[in-house]
DNA sequence: TCCGCAACCTGGATGTTGAC
DNA sequence: GTCAACATCCAGGTTGCGGA
C-alpha cells in the first residue's frame, strides 16, 4: 500500500519538501459514526478499507495503518457534548494504537499529536484528521495532519497567532529602530554584540535545522497559503516547535482535505509524495546489552563498566524479547563509530549510515581490531579487542557512540534488522591519563589529583611553596588548620568546598607503601566504596579529649598497627546544645523522648516518634559503632554519610537547631602534637541557634574561631579500644 | 615514547542590563 | 527590589605540535 494511492483515494495531499522518510501513518482521531452523520470509529475505518480491498491486506496487521474508503466529510460544528464524546473515543483509539505500536512510542504519530495538543493547546476533538509522520535527515519529525474544511481556517489562524507570540522578543523592536539609524541604545549594542558572539551548540543545531528551510516558517506558511491553486483547496499551516537540546522536535503541518478530486502531482509539482511499504518495517533490532563507560581512552580496549567485553543482542521488536535461537541465520554484525548526536529515537538506516564517523585525514582507522561480531546460538555477540585511535573532541557533539549494523547482502538475508546504538561516551586522548583525577584519591597521590587543582597550575604552585605536595600533606594541613590552608589556596568558596570534599573521600589501602606515587594509570576505578570494619570495644575509663578536627586522618598513618580503614571516618559526632556528654542531662527530660541514636546509615531525618527510649551510652567493654553516638536536639539526627559528604544543608534549615561537632580518637592513635588540646571546641558559641544555611566547612571554620573563646563549652569524647 | 609549550575549549563566577 | 538573561573574565582541562 502506498501513501500516494491512499492519498489520491482520499484526495489528501501528503507532502514534504524535504528528504524525509515516512515512519508512521494513519488516522489519529475520528468521531463515532452514527446514523445521520459520517463519523468513523477506528475499527470501522479499518473495516471499510478492508472491505474495499476485498482481501486481507497486510496493512491490517500494522498498527496505525487504518484507511477509510471515503475521505472524512465536512464536519458540522461540534457541540460540546459531541466534542466530549469524540475526545473519549479518540483517547480510546490512541490508547489502542499505542499499545499495538511496533516501534518506539516517541516516534509514533499519536505521541506527536499528544505533544502537539500540549504545546498548542488544541484538542483532537477540534478536528477530524488523518495523519502521517516523517522524519528527515536532520532528525526532525514532520507530522502532517489533515482536518476538515470547517475547522481549518480558525485552526491555522490560531497557530499563526501563537507562533507570532512565541517568536516575539523584547529586543526586536529596538533592533528595528537601530536598523533605521536611530541612536543605538545599550540594548541595541548588546544585540549587536550578541550577533558576533560564538554560537552556542544548540543554536548551531537550530541553524542546521533551519538550513533545510530556505525561508522562515511563518513566511513559508503564509506564502504557501497564498500561492496554492484554488482548485486544490489546499491550505498549509506549519509550526515548528523547537526545543533546544532536545530530540523532541516536531514540525507540524496541517493539510486540508479537498472535496474534489484533482491531480496531486500537477497541482503541487514541488511536493514529493511518500511511499511506504509494509516490508520496510524491521522486525528485529540490535541492542547493546551492557553499558559502555562514559569515557574511554584511545588505545585502550573497549569494555563495559565491569571491564567485560561489549555484548550485542538481537531483539524482537514486537515482543521486546531476545532472539535466543539464531543458529540458522548467518548474521555478522559490524561495529562502527557513530556521531554522538545521533539519538535512538526515530533511528533508521539512512540516519544511521549518515552518522557513521570516518577517520580524520591523515589518521589511522578510527576503530581498530576485530570490528566484526558473530552471534552465538543464544543470540549474543561479543566484541573482541577493539580500540579507538583518535579522540572524539573534534566532533561537534564531542562524543561517539558505538553502532551495530548488519550488512544484509553479505549475510545473504533479506531480513531487515534495525541498527543498534550504544550510549554516548567521550573518547579522550590516552595522555589524559597523565592528569586524570583520582576517585577516590590516595594519600600518596600528588595534590593535583584533587579536583580543582591543576597539574602545574596556580594552586599546585602555591601548595608546593608550603611543602604541601601530596594528598596526605593536604589532609594534614586541612586537619591541623583549615583556615591557613584556605588562605594558602585563596580559592573561590565553591572551589574550596569541592577540593576539600574530594580530599575527604581519600581512600587508603593496606599496601599503601608499595604503591608507586608516580604511577599514572587510574587507580582501581572499580574499587568498592570504603566500608569501615566493626569498631573495637571501648574502654571508657581511658577517655581523653584529643582533638577537635572533623576528620581524623593523616597522623594516624604514624600508627602502623591501626588499620587504615579507621582513619577516614569520624569516630564520633556530637550535636547538641550543651557541654555534658550525657544526652539526658544535656537536652533535659522534656526533650528526651525525641532523642534517638543513629542506628543505621539509612539517612532518615526528622523527629522520632514520642516514647522512643534513649539508647544506652557506651560503656567499657561495650561494642559500639560510631553511628550510635550522634545526637542533636529537636529529634533530628545526622547520618554518617551526610557527615562524610559534609552536607548539613538540610540540618541548618531547621530553626533553632544547634550544632556541636566533635571527633574523638583513641589516645594511642598517634595524633601526637598535631592538634593542640586547647583547641577543643564546640560550635554553639553563646548558645545562639544556627539558622543560616551553613555548610559543613563553615561550621568547621566556626569551630576553630570559637574554640579559644569558649574553652569550657566542650562536648568531646574519646575512647580507647584494644586493637 | 615522553615531555613541555601553547592554543583552544569548557564551565563557573560575577557583573550588567532590562523586564516585571 | 527582584529576577532572568546575557556578556565577560578566569582558571582548569584538553589537545596539537614539536623536540628530546
Amino acid at each position: 500500500m502506498q501513501i500516494t494511492e491512499w492519498a489520491q483515494r482520499k484526495s489528501i495531499v501528503v507532502m514534504s519538501n524535504r528528504d524525509s522518510q515516512c515512519i508512521d501513518t494513519g488516522f489519529i482521531a475520528t468521531g463515532k459514526r452514527q446514523r445521520g452523520n459520517n463519523y468513523f470509529t477506528n475499527n470501522e475505518v479499518e473495516d471499510d478499507f478492508l472491505n474495499t480491498r476485498g482481501e486481507n491486506s497486510p496493512i491490517s496487521t500494522q498498527p496505525n495503518l487504518h484507511f477509510a474508503q471515503e475521505p472524512p466529510p465536512i464536519q458540522p460544528s461540534i457541540s460540546a457534548s459531541r466534542r466530549e464524546e469524540t475526545q473519549l473515543n479518540c483517547a480510546s483509539i490512541v490508547k489502542k494504537s499505542d499499545s499495538a505500536a511496533t516501534h518506539n512510542e516517541s516516534s509514533s504519530l499519536s505521541a506527536a499529536v499528544k505533544t502537539f495538543e500540549q504545546l498548542q493547546g488544541f484538542s483532537k476533538g477540534d478536528f477530524v484528521i488523518a495523519g502521517t509522520i516523517f522524519v528527515n535527515n536532520a532528525g526532525v519529525r514532520e507530522v502532517f495532519l489533515s482536518c476538515n474544511e470547517e475547522n481549518k481556517a480558525p485552526w491555522i489562524k490560531a497557530m499563526i497567532d501563537q507562533h507570532k507570540a512565541k517568536q516575539k522578543r523584547p529586543w526586536e523592536e529596538l533592533e528595528q529602530d537601530a536598523n533605521q539609524n536611530q541612536p543605538q541604545s545599550k540594548l541595541a549594542r548588546r544585540i549587536s554584540s550578541m550577533g558576533n558572539r560564538r554560537k552556542r551548540p544548540w543554536e548551531e543545531l537550530e541553524q542546521d535545522a533551519n538550513q533545510n528551510q530556505p525561508q522562515s516558517k511563518l513566511v513559508r506558511l503564509i506564502s504557501s497559503m497564498e500561492n496554492q491553486p484554488q482548485s486544490c483547496q489546499i491550505q498549509v499551516g506549519m509550526i515548528r516547535i523547537f526545543k533546544a537540546r532536545s530530540a523532541l522536535r516536531f514540525a507540524f503541518i496541517m493539510i486540508g482535505i479537498s472535496k474534489r478530486q484533482y491531480d496531486i502531482e500537477e497541482a503541487v509539482p514541488t511536493l514529493r509524495t511518500q511511499t511506504l511499504h509494509i516490508e520496510e518495517w524491521p522486525a528485529h533490532k540490535l541492542v547493546f546489552a551492557n553499558q559502555v563507560p562514559q569515557s574511554i581512552y584511545t588505545g585502550r580496549n573497549i569494555t563495559d563498566n565491569d571491564d567485560k567485553p561489549i555484548q550485542i543482542q538481537l531483539i524482537d521488536i514486537n515482543t521486546g524479547r531476545q532472539c535466543t535461537n539464531v543458529a540458522g541465520l548467518n548474521i555478522k554484525v559490524d561495529i562502527v563509530v557513530i556521531d554522538g548526536d545521533l539519538e535512538q529515537e526515530g533511528l533508521d538506516s539512512d540516519k544511521f549510515n549518515s552518522k557513521i564517523v570516518k577517520r580524520r585525514e591523515g589518521k589511522r582507522p578510527l576503530l581498530v581490531g576485530n570490528t566484526e561480531v558473530t552471534f552465538n546460538q543464544q543470540g549474543v555477540g561479543t566484541t573482541g579487542d577493539i580500540c579507538f585511535t583518535d579522540n572524539s573532541s573534534w566532533l561537534r557533539s564531542r562524543k561517539f557512540r558505538l553502532g551495530a549494523c548488519i550488512d544484509s547482502k553479505r549475510c545473504g538475508t533479506n531480513i531487515k534488522i534495525q541498527e543498534g546504538l550504544s550510549e554516548k561516551f567521550v573518547v579522550k586522548d590516552q595522555r589524559g591519563l597523565l592528569y586524570e583525577k583520582h576517585y577516590p584519591p590516595m594519600l600518596n597521590d600528588k595534590v593535583w589529583r584533587l579536583e580543582g587543582i591543576a597539574k602545574n597550575g596556580k594552586y599546585q604552585q602555591r601548595l608546593k611553596e608550603k611543602t604541601i605536595k601530596s594528598v596526605q600533606d593536604f589532609l594534614k594541613s586541612l586537619n591541623a588548620n583549615p583556615s591557613v590552608l584556605k588562605e594558602i589556596l585563596d580559592m573561590q568558596p565553591n572551589a574550596w568546598k569541592k577540593v576539600v570534599k574530594h580530599a575527604r573521600t581519600c581512600r587508603m589501602e593496606p599496601d599503601l607503601a608499595n604503591l608507586d606515587n608516580n604511577a599514572d594509570l587510574p587507580k582501581s576505578p572499580g574499587l568498592e566504596p570504603f566500608t569501615p570494619n566493626p569498631m573495637p570495644e571501648f574502654q571508657q575509663e581511658n577517655m581523653e579529649v584529643v582533638m577537635n578536627v572533623p576528620v581524623p586522618t593523616v597522623d594516624l598513618l604514624h600508627a602502623p598497627e591501626i588499620q587504615a580503614q579507621y582513619m577516614v571516618r569520624p569516630i564520633s559526632i556530637g550535636m547538641g546544645m550543651g557541654q555534658q556528654r550525657d544526652p539526658a542531662a544535656r537536652f533535659g527530660s522534656d526533650q528526651m523522648e525525641y532523642l534517638h541514636p543513629i542506628s543505621s546509615l539509612n539517612g532518615n531525618n526528622g523527629p522520632s516518634e514520642a516514647g522512643e527510649e534513649m539508647p544506652e551510652q557506651p560503656s567499657a567493654g561495650q561494642g559500639m559503632t560510631m553511628e550510635n553516638d550522634i545526637y542533636c536536639n529537636q529529634g533530628y539526627h545526622i547520618s554518617i554519610d551526610d557527615y562524610i559528604s559534609s552536607d548539613f544543608s538540610h540540618m541548618t534549615e531547621i530553626p533553632g537547631l544547634e550544632f556541636q561537632i566533635s571527633c574523638s580518637l583513641p589516645k594511642n592513635m598517634g595524633m601526637g602534637n598535631q592538634v593542640a588540646p586547647e583547641s577543643n571546641t564546640s560550635f554553639n558559641g553563646n548558645n545562639e541557634p544556627i539558622s543560616s544555611n551553613l555548610h559543613a566547612d563553615e561550621i568547621f571554620d566556626g569551630l576553630s574561631e570559637q574554640s579559644t573563646a569558649i574553652p569550657n563549652s566542650v562536648w568531646i569524647e574519646s575512647y580507647q579500644w584494644d586493637l
